[in-house]
DNA sequence: CATTTAACTGAACGCCTGTTCATTTGGGAA
DNA sequence: TTCCCAAATGAACAGGCGTTCAGTTAAATG
């Protein structure tokens, strides 16, 4: 047996890296091998080579896609207005965005350090794109005098990870929908960043 | 050669369990060998199997442990008075416990998916505790007014997720000291539960 | 329909894996 | 000082690892 029915490098190349992210996402990088991804899609390991050149490309690729799919996605909903307006919709948009991709954001939270030195710069360097665009949001909310942040640097980093965080425990069939889990979200970022003492304030 | 000048397993076994938590925090369970674990205490691979009845049980034991001090030290660190006082002592608590010990917390929330079935219940066991810890708190002061949260228990995992991720960006050589960083995280948790709104809104 | 090319097999490579065990040696007690 | 046991060694086991490649088959091309 050789080549088989139907098959194209269009369909193939996709559900190698979906198998490859499920896998991934479920045993870690390290405990998933060459040999399980391609029984996932029904074939042997050497054809697996026809579509990355080496496992750490694989691992690579994937995150490296993730990452850009997020900045291009966040860069479509991209939002004009005040500081709080802005906050609103990021919020929003990264619970959106990462809710339905629960394995991509374990595997690309996990499996950082299984990347060579000069993959993993590659890697931080587009998180830290996401990262300034939430800081800038932040910065200009609190030269406003619309949010009260001590230090806007931790507070993004805090605010990231309450809001990735969400990827742990969140299932489709749970207790909250998505809608539910974005109000409570949206009122815990708003207090963190003191925008609603303001608004308290302000209301005396 | 067989065994070596000075040897002992009161020395050795922690040297064995303080190389394991290094490697397997850095590179990962699965990605770490008997082999290598062996060579950071400079012994052969079968003398760490007077240690460890095998790998997933040095992975468990290492986790149950982090986790059982995690509670012990908590229980005596408990305070008493009104949910904001608990809140404050609770907040302070988790940076203090776990600044020093990244290797431990990468390690325990990393791992959970290379614990067989029957250890993951456990130690998902003793994290509840501690969730349920912080959830007791945010429930009480709910009820007396202190606090406006839309639902605790998910503040509890927002909050437990906001302070964990300090882990992954403190440098004990950094811009920030512990010190500053509790005053930063306690400002952030306080707004967050809306205790700060509350405040502001009784000064009116 | 003939030919080329893309897609895949299956075997092989050297190496590493967790674990076991007979054997050896040092430490502590009698 | 003799004895016993704790604490190691180092070789061996069967099996899995990532990767390569000559060979085979289906699809695409003309």
């Amino acid at each position: 047996m050789a080549r088989k029915t139907g098959s194209h490098s269009d369909i193939t190349g996709p559900r190698v890296r979906d198998a490859a992210i499920s896998l991934i996402a479920e045993k870690g990088f390290a405990a998933v091998s060459m040999r399980q991804i391609a029984a996932a899609v029904d074939m042997q390991a050497g054809a697996l080579y026809n579509y990355t050149a080496d496992k750490q490309s694989l691992l690579f690729d994937l995150m490296r896609t993730h990452m850009e799919e997020l900045l291009e996605a966040r860069a479509e909903a991209a939002v004009t207005g005040d500081a709080l307006t802005r906050l609103e919709a990021f919020t929003r948009f990264h619970i959106r965005f990462h809710l339905p991709r629960s394995r991509e954001v374990f595997l690309s939270y996990m499996e950082l350090r299984n990347l060579t030195p000069e993959n993993f710069a590659g890697i931080e360097r587009l998180r830290k794109v996401y990262e300034d665009d939430l800081e800038a949001i932040l910065i200009d909310g609190q030269r406003a005098g619309v949010f009260k942040i001590a230090d806007t640097k931790i507070a993004t980093l805090a605010l990231i990870a309450m809001l990735t965080g969400i990827s742990n425990w969140y299932r489709p069939d749970g207790r909250l929908s998505i809608d539910r889990i974005e109000e409570i979200y949206w009122a815990l970022v708003q207090n963190a960043v003191g925008a609603a003492e303001i608004a308290a304030t302000a209301a005396e």
